[in-house]
DNA sequence: TTTTTCTATATTGTATACAGTATGCAGCTA
DNA sequence: TAGCTGCATACTGTATACAATATAGAAAAA
């Protein structure tokens, strides 16, 4: 028997990792920023064997950049890493919709109510937070727990992106009408129709923070 | 200015993660068997923190799992696992393929000849090479490089299958048709062509792969 | 003044020591 | 004999000390 959960097993290197995760998202750590391992390590309470291997794992997430003897840095906001990353997410969610199949009358009615909580989010952030779920379990039903894993990793990496955005300029896209042309495809029995207008819709998302990451790069250059 | 050569600045963990990972490929360290870290420090000549990094390493490929307080431990040839990742392949590079476009003249050219080199291969360990680089120069012009990096990926963790089958039962697959088929679409301008024979040809070359994993896993429960 | 070189310092890479946890075995109980 | 309990051992998790390298600043040269 297993009493103790797998959470209390947490080891530092495990909080570690998480916490400076969210020193990245919440801007306490800069893009670009080098990181000091030793300053680190006191700011965190743990020693710098932990540590380090908290940081290797998010140079593995895409969120540091190591380089040897110079140590770790916060991965810059970058235009083209976005576009690339973000171009994913069209191939593989509906290729994830399509193993998944038709989701059940109760799935149905959890992402009709998610969608509706999205529709009248006020919050920028609780609007990313409900996207990602509505996503989420759209496809939580595809057998292929690999794609999953890796539609999960490349979503984590463009919530840097999205939640950069939404600090400096807090708006609300209006995904919700794709989701309703999605789930409507599923009631009616067209899972094809379904994947194309998840396609749309992961697309569409792409826009606004590509603009925002352009006009971002243009005002680098000339302030440079 | 930059003297000495990235490869110079190779640092220990690197050196061990490579190590390592040969060793699993070449069969030293068995698939399920768990890994000792003084022996295996000792035995690469190396402390047990670069080894660890390694370690953490591997874990993040999927070559190991690691389980808190109980170590490290090959991963075991999963039939569900492979049969997973593997499907990534006709999502990804179908797509990859339709990104990178139409091939040069010379392009073409070098695709063919490998082909050419894979068709009358009697190795079957060249023959996963031959493969390998077929498929990595068809898509090399993907301006998605996360798109490839992914790809990539896929490749390493599916390669360990395909050398743990030759091993068993060296056999050589005739994807050299698929191909051809490949490339003739795309010499005559059928993008959407060539991207259909690519997805047919990845998976095609599931098939025996799998079959020997299911013969492997009724004989594992036969002796039980 | 500007550039270059040298040196002191700071920082990362690696080894090792110690602490806490799992594991296997001996002895005990039923 | 079967199953449990407690202990000795082995192993992983963490801290720390040391070595090697990068970096910044002072002094010297142009």
């Amino acid at each position: 028997m297993q009493l103790k959960s797998p959470l209390s097993r947490a080891n530092l290197s495990d909080i570690a990792a998480n916490a400076i995760r969210d020193l990245i998202v919440d801007g306490d750590l800069a893009a670009g920023e080098r990181l000091n391992e030793v300053r680190l390590s006191e700011r965190l309470g743990v020693s710098r064997t932990p540590l380090r291997e908290a940081l290797n794992r998010l140079v593995a997430e895409g969120a540091l950049i190591a380089r040897p003897k110079l140590g770790y840095s916060v991965k810059p906001l970058c235009r083209e890493e976005f576009d690339q990353i973000y171009d994913l997410r069209p191939i593989l969610d509906p290729a994830a919709l399509k193993a998944a199949g038709f989701p059940s009358t109760e799935q149905l009615k959890r992402l009709r109510k998610i969608n509706a909580k999205l529709a009248s989010a006020r919050n920028p952030a609780a609007a990313i937070d409900l996207d990602d779920e509505w996503h989420a379990a759209l496809t939580e039903h595809c057998p292929n727990k690999a794609l999953l894993d890796m539609i999960e990793t490349v979503t984590r990496r463009t919530r840097r992106y999205e939640i950069a955005l939404m600090r400096e300029a807090p708006t609300i896209g209006l995904a919700t009408t794709h989701h309703q042309d999605v789930l409507d495809a599923l009631e009616q029995g067209r899972l094809d129709d379904a994947c194309a207008a998840l396609k749309e819709n992961l697309e569409y998302g792409k826009a606004p923070i590509m603009a925002w990451l352009e006009a971002r790069q243009t005002e680098a250059r000339k302030t440079a």
